[in-house]
RNA sequence: GCGCCCUUCGUCUAUCGGUUAGGACGACAGCCUUUCACGUUGUAAAGACGGGUUCGACUCCCGUAGGGCGCGCCA
């Protein structure tokens, strides 16, 4: 195989909800080493339990990977479709002695692991039908078929995370790989479906640590390449526990209708678990360039939300005005409210936004917080004036600005910097400081005690609304 | 209960036997300033514990403690 050449990684979600963040870092993982080694990443829904998968599940996942930007190659692979194969090779282990039939009903089992559990013994089947004669089999009851596991020895996984790992084979019992009804288990489907999707790289979470050790004893017992293999930590909760969903166990919608950037997103993910030296912000390109199998750490990491903040609005700050404007406006539909403003915005209201963005986007952490700050331009006269603005435009304030209605007014460009250039003038004119004019300024043009920078608003609202706000808080 | 894995500032991490243990987020303090932010400067902050090995351990080994994952006719 020359997996070295073009390696084959893939992602494989069970559709029984959405696409959270532990999976989400796992595709990233998956597609970042298939793009930085010129190979595939390609994706395989996991469906085959009819009771739990869902298509709406199916798509939330699909969703979820192309807003992160995380394209997978070729067409997502159903493995329910494939079971027909899967129990071919159930039966080919069958006919070469490697499996065998076992005709313990599922009540049998339980009480199996009931009484284990009650002795404090290791809960595993306990090789009943192993060795025992088919015949002496009870009538009318369909078997399942199980993997004869090497009962003595040790199977060795060679992980690029998590080392050589070695689990004794005594551990492992027979596990049923093809179900009385004839359906093929979970590690079965697995390993046929990565051997016949030629897949040469498997990266999972540390959960499949035990299914790899299994995994890895059919692949032996096919005499099947086994695939090089890489399994990552978890993510945990701020408090070191598992994922809740106060924490982070969301769907990837939930993030953007949190207000977060793919790319931000992307970054912080992949500083989850692996790492390249110090670099903490780098782009996609860069990930790709970067991403190893060897740079993933062994511990599990806390999801941490105000770092991602950070970043989030590291990348709103830096990103174009144009581009930010085109991800703001695919954003407002997933957010509440959002459709509503969505509506309102015409080309003139675009031409505003941007030209509102540089002031914008360096006071928001979150396309949320962009979407409140932005407020004042949808804002409709007479302008709702909330407390803290309030306070700003007493008899002083209310006197600041009847003082500056005529001079703006008499404005000959209605551009930032002549406009501040006027009101500066007047506050050294009159010795009276320039905050004392910005506030209630901001308080009449906004409704809010705080916003972009006093001149930009004045400049985007253009001569005639910004004077009617300020005439409106004049008059009251 | 059994098996596997983990343990560096509050958090994410660097270090791959020799460092004043570095960076980032957050925190705190200062500067900047028309608000909020941004930016900027600085400060505090870590090798779980106990044994070894070694001239020398955060790094290697053993043990202890704590934590995680797995143990379905789920995936």
């Amino acid at each position: 195989m020359s997996s070295a050449e073009s390696p084959v990684t893939r992602f494989a979600p069970s559709p029984t909800g959405f696409l959270h963040i532990g999976g989400a870092r796992t595709a990233l993982f998956n597609w970042a080493y298939a793009r930085g080694h010129k190979g595939k990443m390609l994706l395989r829904i996991e469906d085959t339990d009819r009771e739990r998968s869902n298509p709406a599940a199916v798509d939330a996942i699909l969703d979820g990977l192309k807003w992160l930007g995380l394209e997978w190659d070729g067409e997502a692979i159903s493995q329910y479709s494939r079971m027909q194969r899967h129990a071919e090779v159930a039966h080919e282990l069958l006919k070469a002695g490697k499996a065998y039939h076992c005709y313990c009903s599922p009540e049998e089992l339980a009480a199996m692991r009931e009484k284990a559990e009650a002795e404090k013994r290791p809960i595993r089947y306990d090789g009943t039908w192993r060795d025992r004669d088919p015949s002496t089999a009870p009538a009318g009851v369909k078997p399942v078929i199980r993997f004869k596991s090497p009962q003595e020895g040790e199977t060795v996984i060679h992980d690029n995370a998590q080392g050589r790992v070695v689990i004794p084979n005594k551990d492992l019992d027979d596990l049923i790989i093809l179900r009385s009804d004839g359906n093929p288990t979970y590690n079965l489907s697995v390993v046929v479906d990565d051997h016949d999707m030629g897949v040469t790289h498997i990266i999972r979470g540390v959960d499949h640590l035990t299914n790899a050790a299994r995994q890895t004893q059919i692949y032996l017992a096919m005499g099947w390449q086994v695939p090089n293999m890489t399994h990552v930590p978890l993510i945990h909760g701020p408090d070191g526990a598992k994922l809740s969903k106060r924490h982070g166990a969301l769907g990837v919608e939930a993030y953007r209708a949190m207000g977060y950037l793919p790319a931000a997103l992307r970054n912080y993910l992949a500083r989850l678990g692996w790492s390249h030296g110090d670099d903490e912000i780098f782009s996609t390109q860069q990930l790709v360039e970067w991403f190893s199998l060897e740079g993933i750490n062994k511990s599990p990491a806390r999801f941490d939300f105000v770092k991602l903040e950070n970043l989030n609005g590291h990348y709103i700050r830096h990103m174009p005005d144009a581009e930010l404007l085109a991800d703001f406006l695919a954003f407002l539909p997933h957010v509440e409210g959002g459709p509503e403003l969505l509506a309102k915005i015409d080309d003139t209201m675009k031409a505003k936004l941007l030209a509102a963005m540089p002031g914008l986007k360096e006071r928001a952490k979150t396309l949320v917080e962009l979407k409140a700050s932005a407020a004042y331009l949808f804002a409709q006269r007479p302008l709702a004036i909330d407390d803290k603005a309030k306070a700003l435009l007493n008899d002083e304030g209310k006197a600041a600005l009847k003082a500056l209605h005529p001079l703006l007014a008499a404005a000959p460009e209605w551009a930032a910097h002549p406009l501040e250039a006027i009101v500066k003038a007047h506050a050294e004119a009159t010795g009276i400081k320039l905050g004392k004019f910005a506030q209630p300024l901001r308080a009449a043009l906004t409704g809010t005690s705080t916003s972009p920078g006093i001149f930009d608003v004045l400049a985007v609202l253009g001569r005639e609304e910004a004077l009617g706000r300020i005439g409106d808080q004049m008059a009251t």
